[in-house]
DNA sequence: TAGATTGTTAATCGATTAACAATC
DNA sequence: TAGATTGTTAATCGATTAACAATC
């Protein structure tokens, strides 16, 4: 259960081990790593070890986890449990969609405000999220103890929008341009890619073909 | 240049030099593996060996790529010079947004159809895209010879619309769904899964505020 | 008690990094 | 020629898998 040495492999296992205890009905009460791992099509060692390293409670031997509890320990390890503020700049389509998506509550991130710069945009609200002028950025972050920021404008505009909400305290960019952001030492970037997913299906694709 | 042999983490940084690469000015002729290291904050062997893993025509002692030459390799190595048609389920907001952008043609995916439930979306169309009754989805794959089929519905219809999909003759699923998709073997799937971003940006934060 | 399952220690495998030889 | 850079071979590191002991 110790957060800092969790391999990164493993943090990405994690919420789909969550996710699949979600979608089991209500009535399971308990599951073994092994069932977890026959229904998902991994490693049985692998998703005990992960699930040894993520829960606080541990399995029973014989019985399995217990469902409620290791979801609990998946989402509390995951950080979901605690909600951390967000702004997302850029409401386009994307931007849109993600602002009417409610999945993002439940993995502990809250958008508390939108941005954009047209005045057609500003004002209204999208998924119950206010959107403001841009210029104003700045100070709500600031008064508010935003964390996270989103971005969703065209990659020409990320870089300055990036620097511009450094600028404004925040400590970590979700970026779904397709810029490549340049931020100092200590600042966390997740990039957002879905060229990287294309290329995967592309080669995935090929390897079907040329067997 | 063996295409079967990359390993997976070098097939998701190849995309991010090519993107890097085009944001070079066109001025630049040639470029290190050296220099791409340096602004990519990667390390240097890492960049010359996933390289020269990709690239047809290699580099030159003390000169280094062509960068014209070495971005038609990586879009040729990474399958975006052969397009491959792809239809989409669910026009929601992130299904239109999908529609509407237009980077999937230089990445190698032409969605050629949208297909929905929604009688007042049938006939209508989004960033060009035409949107179906999703009862036509099987004749339509068929006739048009479909390969990738993109989910973006609610999660409770897409293990459904997955089936329908595979019997309509298609060979990768592309899931930004949470549903956890159950299909035959060879199959491709392809997750796009928004709850890993955030356990990760969460993580981060969490070691960034431990220190 | 026997068997299923957990959790851990050891072995294997693969990816990253370091060292180096080749070349323009 | 000297130096920058490529491409490759060897060493290290980390993740996966296998083997096993512990336990309910």
């Amino acid at each position: 259960m110790d957060k800092s040495n969790i391999s990164k492999p493993t943090l990405r296992r994690l919420p789909v081990y969550l996710n699949y205890l979600k979608s089991l009905p209500a009535e399971t009460r308990t599951i073994s790593a092994t069932s977890v791992a026959a229904a998902l099509g991994l490693n049985e060692v692998q998703v005990r070890k992960d699930l040894s390293a993520a829960s606080k409670n541990g399995g029973k031997p014989k019985m399995g986890y217990d469902v409620e509890q290791l979801k609990l320990d998946l989402a509390e390890f995951l950080g979901y449990r605690d909600t951390k503020s967000a702004i997302l700049i850029g409401v386009g389509r994307l931007g849109g969609a993600l602002l009417s998506f409610n999945g993002f509550e439940e993995c502990g991130m809250h958008i508390t405000a939108a941005f954009d710069n047209d005045p057609n945009k500003i004002g209204t609200s999208i998924g119950g999220v206010a959107i403001y002028d841009i210029r104003e950025l700045e100070s709500f972050c600031r008064t508010h103890g935003i964390l996270i920021g989103i971005i969703t404008t065209s990659p020409a505009e990320a870089q300055a929008l990036c620097d511009k909400m450094l600028k404004s305290g925040l400590c970590a960019i979700w970026n779904f341009s397709t810029a490549h952001l340049e931020v100092p030492e200590g600042v966390i970037v997740h990039n957002e890619n879905l060229a990287v997913s294309l290329a995967m299906i592309s080669h995935a694709l090929e390897e079907q073909f040329n067997k």
